[in-house]
DNA sequence: TGTTGACCCTCACGTTACGTAATGCCTTAA
DNA sequence: TTAAGGCATTACGTAACGTGAGGGTCAACA
């Protein structure tokens, strides 16, 4: 499809298209030979996406880095939206509550303290930070993907494939202790893999909260449990034993 | 009420209420030696009102002539803003069922239309321009409200006294023809003043519309029949007559 | 085959609604 | 009286596009 088909079928500009594409937030599948952007169906889907994010309040730059995500689940990210809206649904319904309260007030047949006339603004100007931090947004991965933006391909594989072998090299272990010397010696590894690949430092606390995100965020356990069912507990407790050792 | 107090009570930033000030959107009703921003009961009143507008995606310029309008009723935009926000709780319901029905295709339980997947996004990017063009925003009145805005006060008031001045003699006359040489008269007088005291030439065709919009919008026919019941009726008859006549 | 007219491209500057310092004056509690 | 916290102004920064300008592309129609 070229770009106005899909900007009517969606209700969006053909700027808004272009800007999505020159910040590298939704780029083409193909682009013909006079160098009209020309979209998928796949590139549909990624749209209904990105709007369903952007209708919630996220920004652009956030919304790239969320779908861009190795981790990224479309159905937990569609589940995800759904709850949001139906408490954005509940937001309005307090919005009309209010005005309803204050048309009664203007007529001066209630009451109306001050705090009252603003429920339902509450949203301290960032509508989606509240749970989604927690859920979309650690900081930690933030980093490492701008970090991993800034890899070229290449280096980026290669990378990749460092992590991987260190992970089948855990996903061997993790019916043996956590404790185990073998078990620490890999996780020692994990600990300076992370620290060197990415730009930040992870102290020993933040690593040890990193092995806890594992289990309790849906996504990483999923794709950390890919090398082996349990991985992701098994790490969890040789990286809480390796922090509480090495203080 | 200071401007952090105000700032925290309502969820917004100190940075937004300066910017208000700034703006000439939300002025505070007093200000301390020192320059501090004072705000009332009142300012609160109207800090409200802007707020549920913006809620609506209307832009703070549109915004400041709607509640600047001399026929701004606030009870009447409290109920514009609970439709709309009904309205817009129709809209997320429809979202919601949207991601429902993306989940369940997902699963390859039920087939979907390219159209169907951005059901709930068609508002095309200006969610409010629909009705409130129609409601909030005739082109005359904005004109009109910035060339009032450009004007001192004591413009504005000589000017308003002009303008009431053709309103009642025009009000002692309602109940005569609009076809009548004095109602003419007038209402010619009424046609020479509106051309030269706003910024813009109104073509007869205008002008006849104009009278039409004194019935068909109520918050017109409220302002102008302050000064008689019914008057608003007759002027639009006799400067549809007007118009017919001298083209 | 030529010529519209609708659509496409890439700059590139403009706009809205604030964010974010920097710098310096109040004010109030310790 | 001094340190902390709030306030003011000035001014540059940012996000997400809007809005032309200038110039190819492509299918249809004369």
């Amino acid at each position: 499809m070229k770009v106005k088909e899909v900007a009517d079928l969606v209700g969006i500009s053909v700027r808004t298209l272009h800007h999505y594409d020159e910040i590298g937030l939704l780029k083409p599948e193909q682009t013909s030979e006079a160098g009209y952007r020309l979209y998928s169906d796949h590139n549909l889907e990624m749209l209904q996406q990105i709007l369903f994010f952007k209708e919630l309040g996220f920004p652009l730059k956030k919304i790239k880095e969320i779908i861009n995500r190795p981790c990224f689940d479309r159905e937990e990210a569609l589940k995800f939206q759904r709850k949001t809206l139906v408490e954005k649904r509940a937001h309005i319904d307090k919005m009309i509550s209010t005005i309803d309260k204050t048309i009664e007030h203007m007529k001066g047949s209630i009451e109306m303290t001050n705090k009252e006339k603003f429920e339902g603004f509450d949203f301290s100007h960032n509508p989606y930070e509240q749970e989604a931090r927690e859920r979309w947004g650690d900081e930690a991965v933030d980093k490492s993907n701008a970090k991993l933006a800034s890899m070229t391909k290449e280096e980026q594989k290669v990378m990749q494939e460092e992590m991987n072998a260190l992970y089948r090299s855990l996903a061997a272990l993790r019916h043996t202790s956590p404790e185990s010397d073998e078990a620490q010696a890999a996780i020692k590894k994990w600990y300076t893999v992370l620290n060197s690949n990415f730009g930040i430092h992870y102290s020993l606390e933040a690593f040890k909260g990193l092995g806890q995100m594992y289990v309790d965020d849906e996504r990483f356990t999923k794709s950390i449990d890919q090398f082996g069912v349990g991985l992701a507990k098994f790490m969890r407790d040789a990286m809480a034993y390796y922090a509480d050792n090495n203080k």
